[in-house]
DNA sequence: CGAAGTTTTGATCAAATTCAAGAGTAGTGG
DNA sequence: CCACTACTCTTGAATTTGATCAAAACTTCG
């Protein structure tokens, strides 16, 4: 692993900043990290591969790395008796692993091939001690995660499963955006019961929501990881019932 | 107001630990501040009140100060065009007006008579930037916060009404039981309709749910807000459909 | 005591779950 | 390249559950 040697090697961490107030309607996010940071993290991180649904760690094992992802999606998730419930979807720029007491509280993942770095926990401990300006970014990014877990409630509690799926697409192209992804189309790496599992709907009830907006003109499919929408009036008007942000 | 005076002025800031590897089933919350700490935060804060019911800011307002609690419950909420979704509540010790970009990203109210110690934002930013264990500790605390915002999104998730309360006192009850209080009976400081907008149902719903539990013979209610869990087993077999951790 | 606010309870209705079967996709090996 | 199999996804019919609307009981507080 060359390190040091490419000018902008190492974790990469996006995040919208925290105190510099910004326009509402247009959020940038930024790279956090400065060369120098991103150097002394590559320093102490290995770079790791998972494969297509290979689990990166479970539940409760003891927590001895953070992630930070340079490609692929990762999901982290509880497993219960009856499925499972899919907490948060991870892209790259994304930092997980890390919310913990000394365990992981969620399981995680590959959604998709994943490559990331993994940073020792006991060594990332020692950088941001003596790294004053770094952890401030990590507070950025923890309340980034935190924003999004409480829009992910607010998805949630939405009664009717077309609006639950709106909101979760809306959220979807969000991420995109804000990645600075092209928008005009909507990437849906993950397959239907993973939805199904994040808006807490059965597979079935994913599935008929789709087909409601579908039949309904408020967005096309290309294939099943692509979506499209058309009538962006009458999907505002199924979403904006909760949306006061944006 | 007397600062440096007495021994432990200043806001204090609870959290289980995030590194130290504990015992999943005893938690145990650490004070997060020296006294060093807690004496400069509170030589640039001062205390507020606030009565029950008042609002102490708004969704999207110009974030000027973060706040600590003293004692009272806070709710941090979302309105939106029908009702309003609770995303937390916050007790004595939680720090809270953090997780935004120049602008609160929930309103916020007193559910009860509220203390608290009001902390001027940027007056905090440059006390984090020279003072590298402090943010650490601002880590930590967004840590525990994220973890509850997932598991309420857990909650949110569940089918049955009698499961989402159950787990909402399971909640409650453990937040109690960290926080040092006597868990032999469940506090809710917050009403029905409170309730309501935190696990996703309607007032009715909630109450429904309440009475299916006490004819049922799984809990007992001093008062609306003093509830008693008597039947530890069938309290336990409602909520682990989903409860790996505790 | 009365009035406003909160909570409980009831009857009907709408919507998602469940269970089950059928269609579509992908991946494998001959 | 096609056929075969396993998997994911869609669709249908019956059932369950909570939402809705509305009214009655209970609290709180002036």
């Amino acid at each position: 692993m060359s390190l040091s040697a490419k000018q902008s090697a190492g974790p990469m961490v996006f995040a919208v900043h925290l105190w510099r107030p910004g326009n509402p309607h247009k959020r940038v996010r930024h790279q956090l990290l400065s060369d120098d940071e991103r150097a002394a993290l590559a320093r102490i991180s290995s770079i790791v591969r998972f494969g297509k649904g290979e689990q990166i760690y479970n539940q409760a094992d003891v927590a001895d790395a953070a992630f930070s992802i340079i490609s692929g999606v990762v999901t982290a998730y509880r497993a219960h008796s009856d499925g499972s419930h899919i907490v948060s979807f991870f892209h790259s720029g994304d930092l997980f692993g890390l919310s913990e007491e000394g365990r992981y509280s969620n399981a995680t993942k590959a959604a998709t091939p994943v490559v990331a770095y993994k940073i020792p926990l006991s060594a990332l401990r020692r950088i941001l001690d003596n790294n004053p300006s770094l952890d401030v970014n990590v507070i950025v990014k923890l309340c980034e995660e935190l924003r999004e877990a409480q829009r992910h409630a607010l998805l949630l509690v939405q009664r009717r499963a077309t609006t639950r799926l709106a909101m979760f697409l809306d959220l979807q192209q969000h991420l995109q955006a804000v990645r600075g992804a092209p928008a005009h189309e909507i990437y849906l790496p993950m397959d239907r019961s993973s939805i199904a599992a994040y808006v807490g709907m059965t597979l079935s009830a994913v599935s008929r929501a789709f087909r409601s907006l579908i039949s309904r003109k408020i967005i096309t499919t290309r294939d099943r990881h692509h979506v499209k929408i058309i009538d962006k009036a009458a999907f505002n008007k199924l979403i904006d019932t909760a949306t006061l942000d944006k």
